[in-house]
DNA sequence: CCATAAACGAGACGGTACGTCTTGTCTTTCT
DNA sequence: AGAAAGACAAGACGTACCGTCTCGTTTATGG
């Protein structure tokens, strides 16, 4: 299998060496970037006041990210495998009590209070507008960032297919969007308040049916 | 009775008479600036450049408008009303057949010949990858745009409860977004391709609910 | 002989009827040019500005006058023709009580007074310096402004010379400049300080070499 | 010792660091300023116009000028300085032959010419106007341009009163404005014709009033 | 005594330049 | 060679004025 170099943006530069990285520096820029985003924003989050505020050269920064997007996306993902770590429990878990309304419901309030906490909400809204309007780093932030997640959705709707739960024929990678998409699109776009009330309400809407039986 | 001078935001501005403002120059800066965000992209699109565009001062831009975003979204409204009135038909019609399930997928099918409409893309992408940024922008986008479509799918879900093919405990206000916003999602976070085939589906998934019978 | 139209300034404008001409509003402009040079300089001083002061649209400064300077270059004017008719005395007058030095040494010392009023320094400054860069205004200037005097001058030496007080070779326009032209500069370029001792001492010094041998 | 930090002028501005800089914008500014301001006249020279001709970002020139007339006046000076080394002879000499009244001519007739000399006449003229009305850098002008040539003139002067040609209690700094004040303010002010014989009627004018009796 | 035409105040307009800010590159110096 | 520092060319920002061009509103005869 052939190694795969994958960040090599530009070819006539020399690339840089990065087993002599500044391990202290990326730190720096990640608490920075991150910090920066949440006081004052994305806009006004610019790379030299990122730089300034890491005690950084500018040309530091440059060297190893293209934009700022991808400063903010790396710092971002940063930031989570750390919560994990710190979470101590197993990253990517999604329980399985038999119960698939219960669990979905579980899942999609802890969903509710991620997207609430503040460390998250200002960086997480900054990397989905930009996704938004630039589709490479979308496709990059759904791969990296989303669809670890979603493939737990997945595997629960599976297993409750097997269980009979949920009718064979159904797709799960669309079903999932019945309870997930909602919930994201009110966050995102403003559209209403978000609550675990309304999120179970989602759950029951979507798993028992609208029409009458 | 008191006499209301609501628009006054600034009390240093002298505010600007409104009477006397050129339409010609209205329209030019809308055109420049929706040929402009379409062409290069938003971020890209500069004050600058669309007063240069349009042949205006950059000052009957600002005089006018308070930032880009201001600028793009009454562009993309006019441009909105514009079609409808191009379409000639009633701007803000829901079909009601009878058949709920016929009517909504042809409603979502039109919805995805919009989004795929390149004159719409680039500007709904740009305003709405604003929105979730800029809160007080998202609002206005979703009251000034979004809530008189959603308000028919509103209406059209209460007749079909009165029609004995929703329950009636079901609030339409939630229900309607077990189809819009999974279509909503994959267009705006690129997290899926988008069809017929997918919206039907949606409807399917959402109306005869998940599980078995 | 060809009739000379002069003060036509455009053929393509209607060109103003004088006669209809708001005598208030040019008072008012006058009033505020003047006050916004001594109050902000010559370069802060704009046509919105004094439009705005005088309680003046701008069109009604461009139809009366080509440019700031020219606006200025008025208001001086009518300064100087008011100062005169307060003072109530010959407005060119020039002493001749038969001693020469001391009538000139009078005249000087009146001079370095009115270089010393700040009503008059502001403006005076301003023009001169538009005069020194642009020659038409500064033409203007001198015959409008100087010349008067500098006759009075001319007179005087020549009535000298008749006296025999003065060596009859001597051209008058050029002794005149050596007591005025250094005093002059003095002011004009800070070269020095101006004072009634250093006048008379101009004098002593110069008129030993128009004096006959 | 007192340690000295003259040129720290405002302690919010980090101050650049002098050594790292760009030679070449620097010339390429001076170049750029004089050509324009000879083309176009000081009024129609702006930063911009100066930064776009030197091929220079403006930042380039506000970081190392305060003012459109600094710019001009150090360029002018640096033109000066160049003139000098160019023409090979000592800077500052006045030449002492013995008849004052001829040594004088020759000078003036020199500064004659260099006044005609329109590679010298805009610039100087710019900063000259620029220094009547801005009192600072008018002293400026006065002490870095011309004082040192004053100086000469005054030392010539002196030898000449030790000679016994000139009467030892004449002040030379008075008197040489006798003969350089009225060039001055004839081209300054455009009051009268410049010539070599103007110039030699001001000296004999001029040292009768200053030789013994 | 009113009709009408001008000058007027106001200020929107297309522009130019301002002085500041940020970008991404380049260079210098230190480690 | 990587990094901190920061000068550089480029160019957009939002503001201030420019000089021109309408808008109604005085105002001042002259029919």
């Amino acid at each position: 299998m052939a190694v795969q170099k994958s960040t090599q943006p530009a070819p006539g530069k020399p690339a840089p060496d990065s087993t002599r990285r500044s391990e202290k520096s990326r730190r720096a820029i990640y608490d920075a970037a991150l910090a920066l985003v949440v006081e004052a924003g994305y806009a006004k989050t610019t790379i030299e006041g990122i730089a300034a505020r890491a005690g950084v050269g500018k040309q530091t920064i440059y060297r190893w990210w293209s934009s700022k997007a991808d400063v903010l996306m790396e710092a971002f993902l940063d930031l989570a495998e750390q919560s994990v770590e710190e979470a101590g429990s197993t990253p990517y878990a999604f329980p399985d009590t038999g119960d698939l309304a219960a669990d979905l419901k579980g899942v999609l309030r802890a969903t509710v209070d991620e997207l609430r906490d503040p460390r998250f909400e200002a960086p997480s809204r900054a990397l989905a507008a930009e996704g938004v309007v630039n589709e490479q780093l979308g496709r990059e932030l759904v791969a990296k960032l989303m669809q670890p997640s979603l493939d737990l959705y997945i595997a629960r709707l599976r297993a409750a297919q097997e269980a009979g739960q949920v009718r064979p024929e159904i797709d799960p990678r669309i079903a999932l969007e019945l309870f997930v998409s909602p919930l994201a699109q009110r966050w995102l776009q403003h559209t209403g308040p978000i609550s675990y009330e309304y999120t179970d309400t989602l759950v029951d809407y979507a798993l028992q049916g609208l029409a009458p039986r």
